[in-house]
DNA sequence: TTCAAAAATTGGTATATACAAATATGTTCA
DNA sequence: TGAACATATTTGTATATACCAATTTTTGAA
C-alpha cells in the first residue's frame, strides 16, 4: 500500500489506499477505521503522517472522527455528482432532435466592468463576443452569448466557432476546462431576446450563466444563455 | 491575538484572528499573508501550529498557498455550495441566511392520475400532501408541495414534517434516497403562488420538480417547488 | 455479582527539527 | 547589459515526541 521511494507523498498514497477501500465497499459506512497508531506501525511511518492522510479524507467527507472512540467511514454523500447539464447539442441529441445553431455575431469588443471582473481581466481588455441562436428542428430555443479573453485564444475565426470551440481549445492550446459554475434563474425576455427567440414580449425565459475555468485556474469563458421557457426544461440528475 | 492560557486551541485563535482581518478588509484579496515562520516567531508558537491554522483556512477557501511564493488571500467566496440535492435549509445556511418554513397544509388525499404515474402507484391511492412556504430571513422564497405515498411511511405527523422528513425516513425506516431527477423551468406565477409568495400576478417564477428514488428503486416522493425569480437563483457547480 | 476505580486506547493539540521543492533575489562574470 | 549561478525565502513533506481529553476496557474490592 505504501512505497516510501515513490515520488508521491506518503500521506497521499495512504489517502488513495483508504479511499479505494471505501469505494470498493471493503470498508462499509459506520465501520471503524484502524486507529492512527495502528496505521503508523503497520506502514512504519509517523502517526502525524497518517493523520495528514486521514485529515484530508475527513475534509472530503469520506471519514469522520470521534475523540476517544475512533475514525469511521462516513455515509456516502448524496449530491456532489451532477450528471446532466450537458451541452445543448448533446442534450438535443438525447431527446432525438436535430440541433443546429446560427451565428449572428462574431467580434472583438472591449470588455465592460462586469465582464472584466468575471473573466479576471482588466476593464476594456479585448474579448471575443460570439452570439448564437441555438435551434432544435429549426425552432429557436436559446440565445447564447459567449465571451472569451482575446489574448487567451488567438486566431479564433468564425469557422472555428461554427465547429467546436472546446475542441479547438483542447487541440491547439492543450487546455482543458476543469470546472464550470452555472446559475439558473427565471426572468422575462428583453427586446433582443424576443426578437431572436421569436416569442412575445414579456414572455418568461430561463437564464443560464456559466463561467468556465481551466486546469490552471484561468477563467476561459463567460456564457450567458437565454432559453425559451415554453420549449425548454432543464433536467438535472443526481446520484450518489 | 494569541492567549496561550485560553482553553481555545492556539491554532483556532490564530485562525479566527486571520479570518477577522480578511473579513474586515485589512487583508485584501491577492495580498500575501505573512510567512508561516513569521507568525511562528511573532506569537512564539511552533510553525506546525501556524500551519494547522492556515491549512484550515485554505480548506475553507479563505486562503490559497503557492509553494515557494507564499500564502495569499483568496477572492471572496460568493457561491461555494452547489444547489443540488441539498435542502433548502442547508442551501440558505450556506448563503448565511436564516431559513424557516411555514406549514400550510398537511393532509392525506387520493392521488390523481398524473401523480399516481409519477409515484408508480395506483390512481386514487392515498398520498400525503404537504404544502409549505419556505422563507429566508422571513421573506417568502418558495412554495413547496410534497407528495408521498401514504402506505410508504405510516405515522407521519405534522410535527415530524416540521423537522426533517429525510431524517425521519432514514432513522425509522432505514431507507436512503439514492437518486433524484429534477427539472427546472421558468414560468409565470399562478394565483396560489402569487398569494403565498407575495408577488404580483404574472411574475416570473422558477419551477423545480423533483422525483426522489430510494435504494430499492421505489419512488419516495414527488416535490413541486415554485421559487420567486426575483429572489432565488440556482447555482450549479460542475467539476471534472 | 455489581459497581467504582484504574488502566488502556483513541483522537486532539503542540513542539522541535530536518530536508525537499519551488520561487525570488542578488551576484558574478563574460 | 545580460545570462548564469549562488543564495535566501517560502511552502511541502516527514519524523519523533509529549501530553491532553474523551471513551472503552479491565481490574479489583465490596
Amino acid at each position: 500500500m505504501i512505497d516510501k521511494n515513490s515520488p508521491l507523498p506518503i500521506y497521499h498514497q495512504l489517502e488513495e489506499g483508504i479511499k479505494k477501500k471505501i469505494e470498493s465497499g471493503e470498508y462499509q459506512p459506520g465501520d471503524a477505521l484502524p486507529a492512527e497508531r495502528i496505521y503508523a506501525e503497520r506502514f512504519n511511518v509517523s502517526r502525524m503522517t497518517v493523520r495528514q492522510a486521514i485529515t484530508n479524507l475527513v475534509n472530503e467527507r469520506y471519514l469522520y472522527r470521534v475523540k476517544g472512540k475512533g475514525t469511521f467511514i462516513a455515509e456516502p454523500k448524496l449530491e456532489q455528482k451532477l450528471t446532466g447539464l450537458t451541452s445543448f447539442t448533446e442534450d438535443m441529441k438525447a431527446r432525438g432532435m436535430e440541433a443546429s445553431s446560427k451565428l449572428i455575431k462574431f467580434e472583438i469588443i472591449p470588455s465592460n466592468k462586469r465582464l472584466a471582473q468575471q473573466l479576471h481581466i482588466n476593464e476594456h481588455s479585448p474579448v471575443y463576443e460570439i452570439k448564437r441562436i441555438r435551434l432544435a428542428e429549426d425552432i429557436p430555443m436559446a440565445l447564447e452569448r459567449t465571451y472569451i479573453p482575446a489574448n487567451l485564444i488567438k486566431g479564433l475565426t468564425e469557422n472555428i466557432v461554427k465547429h467546436s470551440l472546446y475542441q479547438f481549445a483542447e487541440d491547439k492550446m492543450g487546455v482543458h476546462i476543469k470546472s464550470a459554475k452555472q446559475t439558473l434563474e427565471a426572468s422575462m425576455a428583453n427586446k433582443e431576446e424576443t426578437k431572436y427567440l421569436e416569442i412575445e414580449d414579456q414572455s418568461p425565459v430561463l437564464i443560464m450563466d456559466r463561467i468556465s475555468t481551466l486546469d490552471n485556474g484561468i477563467v476561459f469563458e463567460v456564457v450567458k444563455s437565454t432559453y425559451r421557457a415554453d420549449r425548454y426544461k432543464f433536467m438535472i440528475e443526481l446520484n450518489r
